[in-house]
DNA sequence: TATGGATTGTTGTAAATGTCAACGATTAAA
DNA sequence: TTTAATCGTTGACATTTACAACAATCCATA
């Protein structure tokens, strides 16, 4: 029932499963779309030593925000703990550098080197091809809809 | 930076880093409504001692669709060992019975039992009052156009 | 200005999940 | 009949997640 193409397992024309109630489930369906597109994202940004996680937190250091670690854990919703490695792992390899923060000295911000910055350059590249791939059935405005929707559905405002 | 209601997270207005590039990213979207959805659905289903893995076993077992483990592998993208330890759980609770496949004996079908569909029913209520919740930013419109475009990039077709 | 309470990053740990290889039973192919 | 492939299952191992504790620092208020 599923057609093996370079490795990866994609949903042949026989999903049976399909015809569930279980399409109708919000949950499932962005569970399963962000499970796709996670394979082929990983697998993009696996030829810079990335995954997705180091890669957001990558980007975030190079919004020129100069997030905090907290920041960090309550955007990505992860756990303080897991962006000390997160973050460990990045200024290991100079992309990366930690600041106390200027008015709380607890505080941490994380802000892309020129290093990092262009490793995020070419990441990025790949990244975007990978996204793109995971959403070709649809059309450039049927994604920018979904973006949109997405976008207000977590934070509201516009659309 | 977060304000806390009723042990939950939620973005505050404040949310610097919204104004960050990564928003832009679909893979970041979709994993952040979902993580934020999980919380609300796993809470809910949590009365009924079912997770999200296992509602979702559920639902197709009682789906009439008669899945077999490797399908439903296949479908929830999960390993098949990790259906086995699934099924295991909701087959000791009666909620739900193996049987072997009819052409295929190696295959064996789930199918909810009465207990399993009636658990259904009431959980499934449970589940789309959260999903509601998670949701409320949208209106019924919207939920609608996104489901159909996740349902659109993930087995394309109608639209 | 002190003192108590909260917050930040960090470490460590235990539980949950993910990944993978092997096996018997069964099916399909040669 | 032999061979190869598939299904469910088990078990081992790695990764991820969740949570509690801790020192350093900030904040509120007396």
């Amino acid at each position: 029932m599923t057609i093996d193409v370079q490795g990866v397992k994609q949903d042949g024309a026989g999903e049976k499963l399909v015809a569930a109630s279980i399409t109708n489930d919000m949950g499932f369906l962005l569970a399963k779309l962000h499970a796709s597109g996670s394979v082929l994202n990983n697998r993009a940004l696996a030829d810079f030593n990335l995954k997705e996680r180091s890669y957001s937190v990558l980007i975030l250091a190079d919004s020129g925000l100069e997030p905090t670690q907290r920041e960090l854990a309550d955007f990505l919703s992860l756990d303080p703990s897991q962006i000390v490695a997160l973050v460990d792992d990045l200024e290991k390899r100079k992309l990366v550098v930690r600041a106390p923060g200027k008015q709380d000295r607890r505080a941490k911000t994380v802000t892309a080197t020129k290093a990092g910055s262009k490793l995020l350059d070419e990441a990025g590249k790949a990244a975007r091809s990978a996204e793109a791939q995971a959403l070709e059935r649809l059309s450039a405005d049927e994604v920018a809809t979904m973006k949109a929707l997405l976008r207000k559905a977590l934070w509201g405002g516009l659309a």
